[in-house]
RNA sequence: GGCCCGAUGGCGGAGUGGUUACGCAGAGGACUGCAAAUCCUUGCACGCCGGUUCGAUUCCGGCUCGGGCCUCCA
């Protein structure tokens, strides 16, 4: 088997995975915070990292995934436009900043359900506030000192802090507002005190006093309980490459210095992927400006999610993707052409895989797989197994399912069918549809040409692309 | 101001020191009453200027342009 070639970000090179414990491979995830709904540029890092997840037990390991909910934040104050947005949404719908999160966590994971991605763990940092408390506790003496707002995690007091950035420490002219008493302008908050005579939703008591916990430390404290250090691999957008990442490491290293695992320079997870940005011309996908690009906006144009995912797929995690509509229309038909070519193989049994015919696209496979996750090529093997003449339909099937295995298109469940969705706009019913076309058959059967061409012309006013020579007779115009 | 990326055919997007991506769109063909869908075939590229080299899209330097991060952010 092909060694597993890995990006990691600490050394800015491929590395070979070897696994922690062997056999295992145990993945955390930077997950979304809960305060709106994703946009499909949040949802490229989830696709990324199920694939890197289907890689791996492909590969044959036994996988753990992680991808943890941030469910707490600083809510009141602070005067941050997005947070004046959470409490105006929790005040229009009467709810509170724990309903906002349960709501926008369902969303969320309704999202990953529908891009086909497997089913993780998702830890909710508000469960972990005892533990974050007490890992507080635990590195505050050595590397945090407390001010009027809260504890602050001393950066000097760690090796090479910044590393995984390429950071420099002095700060230089940043436009970071400096908090007053500040050792270091990267310090960082472990605990945020609420200020005097105010109240935030969501609040607890801690020896720094009431208050919430700072962001970084949700992510150092949830690996470390349910994968251990060091674990093998931690993910996240690239952004997170300069800032929360970092901290997180300087947090794992105060950690693991106090507890015994005395390698000051253990960082918590031995590599550290990022995926890029989703991109559009606009610059960086915006919650705030103009359409919204949430996976659901998708489906209302009447793009089936995968053909997002099959997006993603194309490009290399690494490399920024330009996100447009007339790009995932292509996805999209590239999509219905993979599975109308699968279902012409028609139902059956899954062979054994392991047939001399493939094996030139199967090596192909495993190699572009394995280089640092070339789904890109991965797909091209992919699409010539499956233009392989004069075999039988089991074994081509068997080969699919191995490799779909790993891209997760569902290519042998999902029907041409069921990649007809329905645009919000339709204007018609499926009924309709159907009656239309019944007419319009009979005309054709009486080679009356003009009433089966008006007809044909009605549909297509109403969104309708009649399609004679295809099994499904009709398609959505995409909106 | 500091740090860091990228520049590939109409669009998206892989990859490589000397042969190829691939997808979508386009073109031609098959099929069709005509279209559409589908299938087959197919044209089109490597930002600019130097350097290294027998040879550079691929390595090095400079330039131009674009982008990201430095503040919550996938």
């Amino acid at each position: 088997m092909t060694d597993l070639k890995l990006f990691n970000s600490l050394t800015r090179s491929l590395e070979t995975f070897e696994p922690v414990h062997p056999g295992e491979a145990r993945v955390y995830s930077c997950g979304p915070t809960v305060y709106n709904y994703q946009h499909i540029g949040n949802m490229r890092a989830y696709v990324f990292a199920d694939t890197l997840g289907r890689v791996l037990q492909w590969k044959g390991y036994k996988l753990t995934h992680v991808i943890n909910i941030t469910d707490v934040g600083h809510l009141t104050s602070d005067a941050d436009e997005g947070e004046d947005k959470m409490e105006r949404m929790a005040a229009r719908e009467g709810k509170s900043a724990w309903d906002i999160a349960k709501f926008y966590q369902q969303d969320f994971e309704r999202d990953l359900a529908r891009l086909n991605v497997q089913s993780k763990q998702h830890p909710r940092a508000t469960e972990y506030v005892e533990a974050m408390i007490a890992w507080g506790e635990r590195i505050a003496e050595k590397h945090c000192y407390e001010l009027d707002s809260g504890l602050y995690f001393d950066v000097s007091t760690v090796d090479d802090y910044g590393r995984l950035a390429r950071a420099v420490t002095d700060e230089g002219e940043g436009r970071i507002d400096t908090v007053e008493g500040k050792r270091n302008a990267a310090d960082f908050a472990i605990w945020r005190k609420t200020p005097a005579g105010e109240t935030r939703q969501m609040e607890w008591d801690s020896p720094w006093g009431r208050g919430a916990p700072g962001w970084h430390l949700e992510c150092s404290v949830m690996g470390e309980a349910l994968l251990g250090f060091p674990f093998d691999i931690h993910t996240g957008g690239i952004d997170h490459r300069e800032i929360h990442h970092p901290n997180e490491i300087a947090q794992n290293q105060a950690w693991c210095c106090t507890n015994g695992l005395d390698d000051a320079r253990n960082s918590g997870a031995k590599i550290w992927m990022h995926n890029n940005f989703l991109v559009e011309r606009s610059g960086k996908m915006s919650k705030s400006a103009g359409e919204f690009l949430r996976l659901q906006l998708l489906v209302d144009k009447g793009y089936h999610p995968l053909a997002y995912r099959l997006m993603c797929l194309q490009a290399h995690y690494r490399s920024e993707l330009e996100f447009s509509w007339e790009g995932l229309e292509a996805a999209l038909t590239r999509l219905k052409r993979m599975v109308m070519a699968v279902e012409r193989l028609g139902e059956g049994d899954i062979g054994d895989a392991d047939h001399p015919k493939f094996a030139p696209m199967r090596d192909k496979f495993a190699a572009a797989v394995s280089d640092d996750l070339n789904t890109a090529v991965a797909l091209v093997a992919l699409e010539e197994a499956l233009a392989v003449k004069k075999v039988d339909g089991a074994v081509k099937r068997g080969v699919i399912a191995d490799m779909d295995a790993v891209l997760g298109l569902d290519l042998l469940s999902v029907s041409r069918a069921d990649l007809r969705i329905r645009p919000a706009s339709a204007a018609i019913e499926e009924s309709e549809i159907e009656d239309a076309l019944a007419r319009r058959k009979a005309a054709r059967a009486e080679k009356d040409f003009a009433t089966s061409d008006a007809i044909r012309d009605e549909l297509a006013a109403k969104g309708v692309e009649v399609m004679d020579g295809d099994p499904l007779g009709w398609e959505w115009k995409l909106a």
